[in-house]
DNA sequence: CATGAATGAGTATTCATTCAT
DNA sequence: TATGAATGAATACTCATTCAT
């Protein structure tokens, strides 16, 4: 069994890993010290670097493992042709970056000085955009509105995507994906 | 004269905010310490305890100072009734926002953590959203397409446009402020 | 082994708290540097605080468990009915006050600033005078001399037992114990 | 005139003196910034170096204009033959030392680490010392008692009489002089 | 595997003191 | 005589990392 010790039958590396998530998260990855993460794992402090020899790699490991993209088909999303607005509405619900809104916030807080973590955000986003390209031009077959056009739509959609969640808590102010998909489809002329 | 001193007749408090917008924007607050940014602006590191009795001052003075939206009047954003898209183009180029690109980084990089820099943000992000609200307004007289819609386009505008360099740098996909313009004023049928 | 390190095969905490009850009793607790202790206790500096989280938690610690009153029976004092100033002399030998010298001085001179300190000194010194009161009244038994003057003879007493090498060191002035004793004695009608 | 400056007409060395009396009091002389003193005179940083060119002057010029023993006739306090107790405690209602409740607490904390002030404690001591014997001598004309014991008689009274206020302050127990002069006065004989 | 004492470079901050004005 | 910017050494404290057990 994996889980030999106490602290929610959860083993010790993972136990570190939710506490960085959390402390990164909370007040970013120079402010959250080794000792702090093993206090909040209820592990000894050496057992941090057991698991990983430097700090970054606590870092490195977090990115790694729990923010990903769904290997899903690339007709997964099911796009309806004649209904950009609704393809795109279900591409944000099965949205295929799976990480915790703790997870974002590190990603994009660190992105900017750790290049690990800036060149996964930097492919996470690619995928999305393509993805949502890939899924307006299915739904638009006539390809009504030229191809430049397209990529803007998917870029501001994916931004939007990716973004949301730190663009409400940082700002306030909530953007709906939905009504953004919405309005994508009315520019590209999709209803 | 005030600049008395060394270093580009610059006085000794602008070289240490200098200093410091350039060491937050590379590498983040917590990873600049006070010694570097002395070193930087070339004076004594007691000096920067002189001006700002404690690190987190000179981030504060750094948002204060330097970043701010511009009091223009209302309408100084000339709206063309009729042409959304290059009302907005305008209003982009014309950004009431005046931040370098550090002070942007910056910006968006420690407002989860600082809240008086996350309050500026947000009290920033108001400020850009309200003013495309307006220009769409004024833009688009006979109100074609509901408020609703108009504000979700103001909103997605503003995050483009705040958060423009930030994407581009975090993302490495650039997005055109007029591109995004032009798609919003064709969601509001403004062509 | 307790004690497998070097410096006279006694621990690192040990050796900390030596170091300190010499420089705080020779300079003061402000005018002694963690730096200073650590350097005189042959430690690395970073270990004074994995004991001592803060330095004041060293002066804390070396007033717990450096100053005590031994846990005597309360006749442990032999008082001799009839014989005051040979119970108070015999009180004074066996002393109950365990401190240094060096101890002394720090209680004194930290307990106007360090509510600790003042709170131990405090109650140090009414256990002194409480056992000396109790001793004068075995050895008084008759209760000659009303209650009141007894009260002011244990305090005075007390006062000298606990000051007197505070009083040589600072006056220059030696203060001998037995002859206060006999003095009071005298007071009381004892002789 | 001396008072040319604002805060109650008094001038800005006096000031200086007062704030450092009441700061060397609540916190003791090395947890007294320079800045915080004259911070609390109401004067700049620099002037307090105008007058006292080092920090230790400020406390040398406190202990030499601020603590002094009255140059009073030997005989000034009307000694009455028979009367010890009552001798005793016209000298400590006429008490000789003049100083502020304040300048005491600085003449004790630190007349162990500063030499100047330690020596002037000594003859402070000294002098109450032999005013005591003196006083008592007188009221004893008889030599009721041999000299030794007289002068254990003094330095306990001395001792009580400098000490009062400090032994209350830190042990929470008050030591009233006059029956302490009571007490002494019974020893001798005297009643 | 697990543990926590040990290490020393680095951090923010304080401070007495100087000095040009 | 008055002033506050300037200086740099010193201070308490943090921290990633090592390592003997």
């Amino acid at each position: 069994m994996r889980a030999s010790k106490k602290d929610d039958g959860v083993d010790a590396r993972t136990r570190i890993l939710d506490a960085a998530e959390t402390l990164f998260a909370e007040r970013g990855y120079d402010a959250s010290s080794t000792a702090r993460i093993a206090r909040l794992a209820h592990v000894p402090k050496g057992l941090v670097f057991h698991y990983f020899p430097q700090k970054i790699d606590v870092l490195v490991a977090l990115v790694d493992e729990r923010t990903f993209i769904e290997e899903l088909p690339e007709d997964a999303v099911e796009a309806l042709p004649g209904d950009p607005a609704g393809t795109l509405s279900r591409l944000a619900r099965r949205f295929p970056l799976r990480a915790s809104p703790a997870m974002r916030r590190i990603l994009f807080r660190e992105a900017a000085t750790h290049t690990s973590v800036g060149e996964r955000l930097g492919r996470l986003n690619s995928e999305v955009f393509r993805r949502a390209r890939r899924a307006l031009e299915l739904a638009l077959p006539g390809a009504r509105g030229d191809q430049a056009r397209l990529e803007v739509a998917a870029a501001t959609f994916a931004a939007v995507l990716i973004y949301q969640e730190n663009l409400s808590q940082l700002t306030g102010q909530a953007v709906d994906p939905d009504a953004v998909a919405d309005l994508i489809a009315r520019a590209l002329g999709g209803t």
